[in-house]
DNA sequence: TTAAAATAGTTAGCATGCTAAGTAAATGGA
DNA sequence: TCCATTTACTTAGCATGCTAACTATTTTAA
């Protein structure tokens, strides 16, 4: 296939493995940051998304948003919930969904959350120009579809 | 900071998510490829880095190979060890230390395992150039050292 | 030489992802 | 209209990562 073994061969499927190292280290990066917060990698990750959302989404567009499915998010949510930062609302059009919304106490979280991220961010993208990150999105949108088709392959076959 | 806001500037810190969206998906992709062998994500992963490595390793060895803590490897050989696939040797020299090996059936896994994974590799890195690939390889390298890096920063802070 | 520190591995228990299966409400077709 | 299907969410329980704390052994240093 390829003439050339470069670098990533000698990673061979350890690129994936890399991937889930660096996720999980940045992770704790942040959620080391905003300890003091009282938020764990999961519940700052939702409140970001909820922000970038818009307030009264639903719990299933929320989990689209995050890439997550809706047991784990349900689990969050909840958890969010108990600590006031965010509330569920009941939807009077449709009784099954129940729309998100930050409490005021959460919308002050989330100012100082975002602040501490900012800061975060710029230490984990420190020395990688430009291209180099977009090239890494690119390249991380792709194998998402190649392995979403090839998930699809391997179970359509049983 | 950055004047001309690209790609991954909408992602934000989602780039970090897509890291793990994309790690389980292509471990999701492997792990129903080789479900017929019986294997999970976590003891294939195992023995293709404990091929790579070589038989004879410590755990120690083999947790620094995969980028994940003792207790972690431990729960996964214990499992490797009932089925047959490798077997734990104490190491003469120093006591503590236990030695990796496959067995006879375990080798003849490892056959199989390649050539699935080799397959599947083939798709998950369907339409990504090997200059692409190499980018991000060392993308994800830079990045898992700022990661490092920022975590000491912040836990060095308490 | 012997007590303290470091190292290899284990156990216990948490966080976060998942699937399977259940409930309640909405939708669609006979 | 009414039953079957779909949809939104929940609950239960598994897989895999982690840290904290323990045992046993080795190394270091007084």
């Amino acid at each position: 296939m390829s003439s050339t073994p470069p670098f990533h061969e000698t990673l061979d499927l350890t690129l994936c493995g890399s991937m889930g190292r660096v996720h999980r280290l940045c992770r704790d990066a942040v959620t080391l940051a905003v300890e003091p917060l009282g938020l764990t990698q999961s519940r700052w990750t939702a409140m970001m998304h909820l922000f970038h959302l818009n307030q009264g989404c639903t719990q299933q567009e929320l989990a689209n948003s995050l890439g997550i499915e809706m047991p784990s998010l349900t689990r969050t949510i909840k958890q969010l919930e108990q600590q006031e930062i965010i509330a569920r609302k009941a939807d009077a059009d449709d009784k099954r969904s129940k729309r998100l919304y930050f409490t005021e106490q959460g919308l002050q979280l989330l100012d100082t959350l975002q602040v501490i991220i900012a800061d975060v961010k710029e230490h984990l993208y420190a020395d990688l120009t430009t291209e180099q990150l977009d090239t890494m999105a690119h390249g991380l949108i792709q194998m998402e579809q190649n392995a979403r088709q090839c998930i699809l392959h391997y179970s359509g076959d049983k």
